[in-house]
DNA sequence: CTGAAAGCGCTTACAG
DNA sequence: CTGAAAGCGCTTACAG
């Protein structure tokens, strides 16, 4: 156990005043090269580090961000953390994570803390309840506070801010034209999130790349029993030769239902996920799947907000970047 | 955007000292009860929140924890972390996250950050390449250095310090044992982490369930394509009538090979995976796993670290907590 | 070149 | 009951 030495206690070693020990430390010019010398020599010797409780208090800041988000087992947003991180710490900055389980009530508590001052800024994906909900007072005295918060990910809810996402209707849109293109013509679509902002902006660029050519045929529901039910009804009984899925739940299941079902992948049905790499490659067969690139989604995030923070955007306009995504072959979509 | 306002602020607009405001806020038995709603009204009028910084430098604490975790996408540390979290916030304290990406370069520089005094103490699971070369001066540093640390998950290192973890070479025991009381006479294990602390622990437990009754039939590697071949022959050629997966790698591997070489799980092959309950549910099988419950992992590691904290353990001796794995029988142990 | 002083925003022992 | 003062550990404009 190594106790912290302070700043006060290496000048009295020193027999020099506090402020020569910081200037010399800083390598401030107006020290003498003798002086900067035994300084530095004893405080690597005690291995000193500037209290940044202390630092912080000076100077105003915390250099710190804080990070909302709706589910961690989510491997997408775990992945977005790690991009976030990795930014982060380029910068000098420390990432507090806030986990808001999806939940509305977990969100304004976060909401709260995030307003007393620990963080320099916030990086939030809203959670589902809110936008079920459609309560967003909690987030508007967010964004009402001192400090910049960019969005991410689920950034279609009409909120002022900077955001971040990822560009969920043209995926769908070329992936569905993709399978046109193919000269498939029953191309169906799966969704347990057809409810949620992203999940209806998947279903938009599936339906706009049908262009009333052919007939959507889609299976959503967020109960598993009546998803499988549906999902059924359109592999088995409707016979669709392509089915997109806009989340894992739908994927898993889809490839669940043909397994049971006896239709084999993908000779009798091509299939599309908007799952994450190290599942789609290891299921079987494997799925093919879209690519977000979440890694770099968060590291983005992180972007905007230091460049908001450093003044670099016009006050009161906001920033939006979007990721393109990348449409990942594998197994399930062999012709 | 709100600006905040400070204690000092506050009194000027009331007219009086600072210290009574701020005494008046912490319901101090001093302040006279006119006052002290005067205060409170204007206080909340103003929405103020006393500055954190300023809080914690007075009172010589951050309350806030940093978390050091090897790999954010493993679906089993992200739940860790959200125990962490949720324990965390229960007890009014911040979480930061740091990601090694299982280097030990990274987990270097991480350590060297929490030094620094940012946090009151740490929770970490020590990187793989770490434990590979057996390079622990960094974390020892970590250990000699003023705050609390609770190694979590990942603890037969030898290390002195507070622990919580999984009893992974039970977890193990009791799977052998549950086949073996099945009449099963070939039980093989598969593992991609054989390396590692954990997966040299569940093959202990294996190897002891099997007490030199039957052979040990192993099939590790930490190569796809080798692995891939060594279970071939474990399922294929030796007829393994039960294969324990030690990790997700090898999980997914022997379901694919049963796949392509047409054994039936359950009926030819009984397997159970070390893999997270929402992929060994909707996997096809559902795949019997081994839940390691990790938010409540992370949760007494939070509860561990605090009564490090509070004086509540004695100095010098170390606490060490071992969550029971419950073994999940889905579909691919049907007998 | 060095040091005393002010101040970041708070808390609290002490004086009145 | 109220307020002045000291102090948490730093940084920096200013005086000498």
């Amino acid at each position: 156990m190594k106790s912290k030495i302070t700043l006060k206690e290496l000048a009295k070693l020193l027999n020099v005043s506090v402020s020569t020990v910081s200037k010399a430390l800083h390598d401030s010019p107006e020290i003498s090269p003798k002086t900067a010398e035994r300084v530095k020599e004893l405080a690597t010797l005690h291995n000193y580090r500037p209290n940044p409780v202390a630092v912080n208090l000076k100077k105003s800041k915390t250099e710190t961000i804080g990070v909302v988000i709706p589910n961690i087992s989510n491997s997408f947003f775990a992945r977005v953390l790690s991009g976030m991180e990795a930014e982060a710490q380029k910068h000098g900055q420390q990432v507090i994570t806030y986990i808001s389980n999806e939940s509305i009530e977990r969100e304004k508590q976060i909401c709260d803390m995030l307003t007393s001052g620990f963080v320099d800024g916030v990086l939030i994906a809203v959670s589902e309840e809110t936008q079920k909900k459609q309560e967003y007072d909690h987030l508007f005295a967010l964004l009402d506070y001192d400090i910049p918060v960019v969005i991410y990910d689920r950034i279609n809810l009409g909120l002022p801010a900077d955001k971040v996402g990822v560009d969920d209707e043209k995926s769908f849109y070329d992936a569905t034209r993709y399978f046109k293109a193919k000269g498939l013509e029953k191309i169906g679509l799966a969704s347990a999130i057809h409810h949620v902002g992203i999940g209806k902006l998947r279903i938009k660029g599936y339906e706009k790349a049908l262009n009333n050519e052919y007939s959507a045929l889609m299976a959503t529901s967020t109960k598993p029993s009546e998803l499988k039910r549906k999902i059924k009804e359109l592999i088995a009984g409707k016979k669709v030769e392509a089915l997109l899925c806009t989340d894992f739940e739908s994927a898993i299941m889809a490839t669940r239902v043909a397994y049971e079902e006896k239709i084999k992948i993908p000779e009798d049905l091509k299939l599309i996920g908007y799952i994450s790499k190290d599942i789609a490659e290891f299921l079987t067969p494997s799925l093919s799947y879209i690519e977000q690139h979440p890694q770099e989604l968060g590291s983005t995030a992180v972007e905007v907000l230091n460049n908001r923070l450093d003044g670099k955007y016009e006050s009161g306009k906001f920033e939006e970047k979007i990721i393109s995504t990348t449409l990942m072959h594998l197994e399930s979509t062999r012709f």
